[in-house]
DNA sequence: TCATACACCTGAAAGC
DNA sequence: TGCTTTCAGGTGTATG
């Protein structure tokens, strides 16, 4: 499942193979990859012909190329791929855009299985960091590898919700790129359990659940990100190598590699945390 | 404004 | 065997 990792090796790879190429075509292969474009497919395409990449930016799990004064903005979703392949390849099954350059060489493919992913081409703004950013990017938070993330600002932000600190790591208006992997990951590094008041947490906890986290996703990114299932795949079609990392995603009924206690799967927020329960001690409130 | 629940979607795997 | 249920989960939207 793409998260800042994934998503920061796909930007990688784009910038590896697709950059100051200009666009003969585009084709829109299912009407939900560009369901939140505020507009046609037919405008959606218009826009991008003769237009080339120059550079793709990311923040949290969104990416996007910026152009004169709109954005093309591309998330993953769940399963989405993007990837580089010869003209002549078939179009697959989940295949749901394909992108054509005037040089002729490598089409680039959005391929998505269970269609959470998608495109849009929004306007560039100016948002509360003095960064232009498209629209769709305004309403999130930095993430945490970004320069101007702070952890004074991100600590006190926490103490002042009313939720569970795993329901906080995944909210991206507090703090981006994290989904349920890498929550897990970064709370059992931390020690935290993962329904902990978020007003419980010390200054001293949040500042170490942010190393755990900065730590986590720069070793991930090291290695190409995290292929569970299948659903994630590189520009180039390899996969990520940081499965064999991870201490708790995943790993239910295995040892923990700090006190040797099995870990847990247990359900949380419509889906499941995974955890050691002697490592990351249940909240007494 | 904030917290939460739910819809969206596909196909593999598990359950009966 | 074959039909049904569960599971994976990020984002946008509705609700209180
Ligand atoms: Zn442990």
């Amino acid at each position: 499942m793409p998260e800042l990792p994934e998503v920061e090796t796909v930007r990688r790879g784009l910038t590896e193979r697709a950059l100051n190429r200009e666009i003969a075509h585009v084709q829109v292969l299912h009407p939900r990859v560009i369901r939140n474009h505020p507009g046609n497919s037919k405008d959606f395409v218009s826009y991008l012909i003769g237009n080339k990449f120059t550079t793709v930016k990311r923040r949290g799990k969104f990416l996007w190329i910026p152009f004169e004064d709109k954005a093309l903005v591309i998330h993953l979703g769940m399963s989405g791929q993007c990837l580089m392949v010869d003209q002549a390849s078939p179009s697959g099954k989940h295949q749901r855009a394909r992108f054509r350059f005037k040089d002729g060489a490598e089409d680039l493919i959005f391929v998505d299985q269970r269609t959470f992913g998608g495109m849009q081409i929004v306007d560039l703004v100016t948002d509360i960091h003095g960064e232009l950013v498209p629209l769709a990017v305004t309403n999130i938070a930095l993430d945490p590898l970004d320069k101007r993330f702070d952890l004074t600002v991100f600590s006190k932000a926490l103490r002042a919700r009313d939720t569970e600190i795993k329901r906080a790591l995944l909210n991206q208006k507090l703090i981006s790129g994290i989904g349920n992997i890498y929550a897990d990951e970064a709370l059992w590094m931390a020690k935290i359990h993962p329904q902990t008041h978020t007003q419980d947490i010390t200054a001293t906890q949040a500042r170490k659940l942010l190393l755990a986290v900065t730590d986590i996703l720069t070793q991930a990114i090291k290695v190409g990100g995290t292929t569970f299932d299948g659903m994630y795949l590189k520009v180039n079609g390899e996969s990520g190598k940081y499965a064999p990392s991870l201490e708790v995603y995943g790993q239910k009924g295995q040892k923990c590699s700090r006190c040797t206690n099995l870990i847990q799967k247990v359900r949380f927020m419509n889906r499941y945390s995974h955890l050691c329960l002697n490592c990351q001690k249940a909240p007494r409130r």
